[in-house]
DNA sequence: CACGCTTATATTTTT
DNA sequence: TATAAGCGTG
């Protein structure tokens, strides 16, 4: 028997050993969540389920693996990594390996991540001749947003335009015109980007011989976050549903025995809906019933993670939203506590930004003083940018911390150069990555490399790619070498360059010649690709970055991490389906002593939970964004970010609110806004121990202050001229 | 044809 | 800050 199954309450046991009709279990925050879908998969497992016949999607690859460990150590390893776990972008990539060749798929195709995807459509955008309009014309990443919507709203171009991007509504036909090139492109290149890996899984899921196989893989499926899924992913659910009257013998395949439906088991939780923007939809949840009729509900509602007093502050800002904001939760719930005892949260006001920043430095030694470890303790914000201030603020103090969310170290410039060079190796008929590589070389500009991909057949993509795709069927490494001509050629010396780029043309070639130079089955190891490359990248950063050298020892870090995989192929495809959440930037690599603080966006801190939470920049215009302003959905999801953040502290809960802060991010005025604390706080402000900041206002702000003071006496002063 | 300059402009969250 | 577009120089 699992032994923790003894420790679950009545609901989360009815949800372990629930069987025979799908499942939705309605789990509010801090209910045991986690712990009740591991013990669901543990159990199954003790019944005799096969572990490979089992499905469970969850949101983030850390959720997966904290929950597979869990699995793992209440039975054995070797069952729990049997155990289908994952992104759905992941578990796609991993089932169209397999099955996308029945779509037309080469099993090698790569797999584009957002900043890829940006780059293609800027590419294409140039090249369609977007640039020399009468009119400006979107830039490539709302181009590529708009691209994003469209696909996973599921929604007309022109409807889409007018609701989320209405100043760009003129543009209709021409966007229509770079989607449709960018999607030839994608085919052409056999290169999937995030949203496609949704759309075949859906589309297999209904082809004649792939779609049966794929729902004989799983007898159970379990779905994690459910309320954050949009609608291809509760599509793809249904479909890879056996269900009592479809395949079986009604595909007239030859099993005489019908196969027993799947079982579906869902969990979240509408009130922690978050991801609106990414078009996922709550109504999945809400019609779950209707999606797979006999549905059982089963209610979380005990809360073993926080304080009374800080679930009443959660409770009251969802009772009492707004009424500019819709309803904000469809299943009736109260979460309780035992843990009656606590300290009333705080609220603090702040003069402007560095006097946040400094309080919550001092908030935190303080907290680490009362024996809450940094690694216990978290700050919370809405956008990534709104920890810059604290971050220089725990940098001078020497307080190591993490952060997660916001800017990527994959996303940085120099690292891209450096996985596009992988790519090449491993795609050589990736003419995103060779336009990068090639470009970034001396005195050569649009027009060579234009001239040096076609010299090379770089575009030819059958010539690129067919002959790896035949020699290799299904096959997990990448196309032998020999076959690729382009990258070949290269290496051989065709592709003429310009004089000043010679001698790093040639240490690529001696370098790509180098990485391919094992023999089919045994692939030079991808760190030691990596280390192979670094030289051409200390020729090339010096002109092209400003700290060249910060950034090559970045690429140490990249051959580090590369070590733990056996194949570049691989390696490439889990860096960008599994990117490492956390940014590089740190205050020193966590320090000596272990332990270090979590900075995190209220997005990435999902399902988290720390002892002391602070939650800063919690002023109307940022939490609501005032970009949500006007939109009730926009509203409703704002307050429930609200609602997250709060709901992740367990004992202490602080809440800061900077009365001023710029209007602008990347402003290089002066100019501020004043603030109120977030409006999503009114209803229960009585619930909070309130406070003014006393630290000082910093010394630039003091100069800002006089200099917007200054700057409204003289506007004010001239105004009346001529009023 | 590359590259270095100048200008205007945008607005958040992520697999 | 970073991207896009335009212009002048070599």
């Amino acid at each position: 028997m699992f032994a923790t199954t003894t420790e679950l309450n009545p609901q989360q046991q009815h949800a372990v050993h629930h069987r025979g009709t799908p499942l939705l279990i309605v789990a509010g925050a801090g209910t045991g969540k986690t712990k009740t879908l591991a013990a669901r998969v543990v159990q199954l497992i003790e019944d005799g389920v096969d572990p490979q016949r089992i499905l469970l999607l969850t949101f983030t690859r850390r959720a997966a693996s904290e929950m597979l460990h869990r699995v793992a150590s209440a039975t054995d390893d070797r069952a729990a990594s049997r155990v289908w776990g994952g992104t759905f972008h992941a578990t796609s990539n991993r089932l169209l390996r397999n099955f996308g060749q029945a779509a037309g798929l080469s099993p090698n195709f790569t797999v584009l991540d957002q900043a890829d995807s940006t780059d293609l459509m800027g590419m294409v955008r140039t090249d369609e001749g977007f640039g020399e309009r009468s009119k400006r014309f979107p830039r490539k990443d709302t181009v590529a947003s708009i691209y994003s919507r469209v696909v996973n709203s599921q929604a007309k171009l022109a409807d889409v335009l007018e609701s989320d991007y209405p100043w760009c509504a003129d543009h209709g036909e021409d966007l229509k015109v770079i989607f449709s090139a960018y999607t030839a492109r994608k085919r052409r290149h056999h290169v999937l980007d995030y949203d496609d890996l949704l759309l075949f899984w859906r589309a297999l899921t209904s082809a004649p011989t792939a779609g049966p196989q794929m729902r004989e893989l799983f007898d159970h499926i379990l779905i994690d976050e459910y309320q954050d899924t949009n609608p291809i992913q509760s599509d793809i659910i249904r479909g890879m549903c056996r269900t009592a009257d479809a395949d079986g013998r009604a595909a007239g395949d030859t099993s005489s025995i019908q196969s027993k439906p799947t079982e579906v088991c869902a969990v979240g939780d509408d009130a922690q809906a978050i991801y609106g923007f990414r078009c996922a939809s709550v109504e999945n949840m809400w019609a779950f019933s209707e999606h797979f009729p006999g549905a059982t509900t089963v209610t979380l509602e005990q809360n073993y993670r926080s304080t009374s007093p800080i679930l009443g502050v959660a409770n009251g800002v969802l009772a009492a939203a707004p009424t500019s904001v819709g309803p904000t939760s469809h299943f009736a719930k109260e979460l309780w506590s035992t843990k009656t005892n606590g300290q009333t949260p705080t609220l603090v006001t702040h003069h402007d930004e560095g006097a946040q920043s400094r309080t919550v430095c001092e908030n935190i030694l303080d907290a680490r003083e009362r024996g809450i470890d940094l690694r216990d303790q978290a700050v919370l914000f809405r956008a990534g940018h709104h920890s810059d201030g604290l971050e220089l603020e725990l940098v001078r103090r020497d307080i190591p911390f993490v952060k997660y969310g916001g800017l990527k170290y994959l996303e940085s410039a120099h690292v891209k150069d450096l996985l596009s060079l992988l790519r090449i190796l491993d795609n050589p008929a990736d003419v995103l990555a060779w336009h990068r590589v090639l470009s970034a070389m001396e005195g050569i500009g649009p027009a060579t490399v234009r001239r040096l991909v076609d010299e090379l057949g770089i575009d030819d993509v059958d010539a690129a790619t067919s002959a790896a795709t035949d020699s290799q069927p299904l096959a997990e490494a990448a196309g032998p070498p020999e076959t690729s001509t382009a990258l070949s050629r290269f290496i051989a010396g065709d592709g003429k360059v310009p004089a000043a780029a010679s001698a790093e043309a040639d240490e690529l070639r001696a370098a790509f010649a180098d990485c391919l130079s094992g023999n089919a089955n045994d692939e030079v190891p991808p760190a030691d690709q990596v280390n192979r490359l670094k030289p051409f990248c200390s020729l090339v950063f010096p002109n092209r970055y400003d700290n060249a050298s910060a950034r090559l020892s970045d690429i140490d870090q990249l051959a580090a991490s590369a070590r733990a995989y056996g194949s570049r192929h691989r390696f490439l495809t889990e860096l960008t389906l599994d990117p490492p959440g956390k940014t590089s930037e740190q205050a020193g690599p966590p320090h000596l002593d272990d332990d270090w603080l979590t900075l995190s966006t209220i997005h990435s801190a999902k399902g988290g939970e720390w002892r002391a939470v602070h939650l800063i920049h919690a002023a109307d215009g940022n939490m609501p964004s005032d970009m949500a302003l006007g939109d009730q959905a926009g509203m409703a999801e704002e307050l429930r970010l609200m609602y997250v953040a709060l709901t992740r502290a367990k004992d202490e809960l602080t809440v800061h609110a900077p009365l001023r802060f710029h209007v602008n991010r990347h402003g290089r005025d002066d100019r501020h806004v004043l603030a109120q604390p977030s409006r999503f706080l009114d209803p229960v402000r009585e619930l909070f121990d309130e406070s003014a900041s006393s630290a000082q206002p910093s010394d630039e702000t003091v100069i800002e202050l006089d200099g917007v003071g200054v700057t409204d006496e003289v506007d004010t002063l001239l105004a009346s001229l001529w009023d």
